[in-house]
Parts: C-alpha cells; sequence; structure tokens
DNA sequence: TATAATTATTTACCTAGATAAATAATATTA
DNA sequence: TAATATTATTTATCTAGGTAAATAATTATA
C-alpha cells in the first residue's frame, strides 16, 4: 500500500473542503474556523473557552484568536465564569438569527460534497478515519520502532 | 448519515497527523509542506515552480513562500528555466544526502499512522477519499444539485 | 508591429494551525 | 499562611493555507 499516497490525499481534500467552505460561507461574512465555533455553541450552548478548546481537539491560542475576531463581528460575546479567569461564550442574537440559514447552506455543500458516496461508504470513511492514529502518547517519539502490541490500548 | 461529524473527523485527523508530521521532522530542521516539498522533488527531479504547485494541488502564492524559505535554509535552490519567467527548483546535495534518512522516518511515522488499518482498508479509505467532491467546477457553484454522473472523469 | 492577453512568479495581506512564554486567578501544600 | 503548583487565558511568533493584485516576460492578435 502506498501509504505517503494515502496522506497526500488527505491533505489534498481537506484543504479543497476548506476552501469549499469559505466560498459558500463568504456571503455571511463566516469563515470555516468561525463556522465551527458557531456551530458547537448553537448544537451545546454556551461554553468555556476551554471546553471549546478541548471539545475542537485545537489549541488554546487558536481559538483566542478566533474569539476575539467573532467578538469583534457580532457573532459572540464572552462574559465572566465561575472563575475570575473563565470566560464563558455565548452567540449573540443576529448569531442565533442567522444560524438556520447558514447551517442549510453548509448541508447543501456537505451534501454535494459526498454526493458519490452511499450511506453506507460515508459510514466506512468515518470508521476509517477514525482508525487512524488512535495510538497516542506513549513511548514518547524518538523510537521509530514501535514493537509492541498496542491493541489493547484501542477502545 | 451524520455528515458534518464527517468532515470534522476528517479536519481533527489531517490536523493530528500534520502535527505528528511536525515533530518527527524537526531534528531535521524541516517542515511538514517543506517534506511535502523535498518527497516530489526527490521523486521526481527538478521542476519548475508552477509545475510543484500544480501538482500539489496548493496555490503559487503558497509554493513561493515556502520554496523561499527551503533555499534560505539550504534545501533546494532555483535557476532559470526555458523563460526568463520560469523558475527551475532543483534540491541541493545535501538535501539528497539527508533524503533518505528523512524518508525512513516518516515512513516509520506513516506506519504507526495507519496501524490499525489492514492493506484492504487503506484501499478503502484511499478510494473513498478519492470519491469525496470530484464534481468539480462545472455550473459554477450555488446549484447545490449537481445530476451528471462524472465516473468517466475518475482514472 | 504595436496592442492585448496570457503565463510565471512575487508581494501584500487575510485566516488558521502550532509552540513558548507571560499573566492573573485559584488551588495545593509545606 | 506563605510558597508552590495548576488553571484559564492571552501575547508573541512561527508555518501554511488562501485571495487579490502587481510585475515581468512571452504569446497572440488586430
Amino acid at each position: 500500500m502506498d501509504t505517503s499516497r494515502l496522506f497526500h490525499t488527505l491533505n489534498q481534500k481537506v484543504r479543497l473542503l476548506t476552501k469549499e467552505l469559505n466560498e459558500v460561507l463568504q456571503p455571511f461574512q463566516l469563515f470555516s474556523s468561525q463556522w465551527t465555533i458557531l456551530y458547537i455553541l448553537s448544537e451545546k450552548g454556551p461554553m468555556s473557552q476551554t471546553e471549546i478548546w478541548k471539545y475542537l481537539e485545537v489549541e488554546a491560542p487558536t481559538t483566542t484568536r478566533t474569539l476575539v475576531r467573532m467578538e469583534a463581528s457580532g457573532w459572540i460575546y464572552r462574559k465572566p465564569g465561575r472563575d475570575k479567569r473563565e470566560r464563558i461564550v455565548e452567540l449573540t442574537e443576529t448569531a442565533k438569527e442567522k444560524y438556520p440559514s447558514i447551517k442549510k447552506t453548509v448541508e447543501n455543500l456537505e451534501q454535494r460534497l459526498v454526493y458519490q458516496l452511499s450511506d453506507q461508504e460515508q459510514h466506512q470513511l468515518q470508521q476509517l478515519l477514525e482508525k487512524l492514529e488512535e495510538n497516542r502518547k506513549d513511548s514518547d517519539s524518538n523510537d521509530n520502532q514501535q514493537a509492541t502490541n498496542m491493541d489493547e490500548k484501542f477502545s
């Protein structure tokens, strides 16, 4: 199996998908990563910043910056949390109003992108992707030969 | 099928893979996108800049910048092409010397990442990924229903 | 052949990922 | 309680993707 081709394809696809997502979001003055945050806040309600970046599996500074932009453009606001450290992120009223139509647009795009995949194939793809890289942070890098069988670590 | 979850997973996986790639490349003072260029120049020989970005399916300015960095750090040099416009990119001697050991390192990483996938599953994943979004640039965006079957375009 | 269009590359400037380190607040512990 | 560690967020600074527009060279065309 040509593994490097597989990773090449993975990268290319994600780049193209992000590009198209940005295109359909442009009329709403939104960018892909901002959409992601809009989405989870809509689905899950207000969250602290830490909850957001942990959920999205990105780093904290990345999230901070995106939130600053979204606050400046009126999508979210940040109110004090339980601590003086914590900040809770909540959607503005206009964000909540705009959400349904944006969601429809994104769903349309996603349907177009998976157009050629049957429902079963989509499930397959999901599962195969989830099987990638689940052996995390063990013998800290460097020794490239992972001789140990780590099957028992995978759920 | 939860399509948004599928795209979420796709994005997360690619981010994690890139992160790990950067980690194993760090000892060589290389970054992921630089590795990609090093790889194709090693496999395919000298290429013009346009050939590079078309092959990688990224935009020209992205490639320009990465090449500038790689030239500064001694991985490549750029010599005149057939035109006074064109520039041909070629690996330096030190790059060629270092390549085999870097390649081994990356291959080890890739094997670790696909560890849980059988050969057949890797093929499946490759094919499913390729089925994503192959309906390109037709009736210029907006009308989301792509009725035409375009199977014959895929090799 | 002068003008217009195209091609190859670059520059300027966005968003978005990362790491390292700073700050401020809170929690732990000696 | 004072000192230390942890937590939440931010700031600074990288790489890497994108678009729009500039530049210079070449090709096509009126």
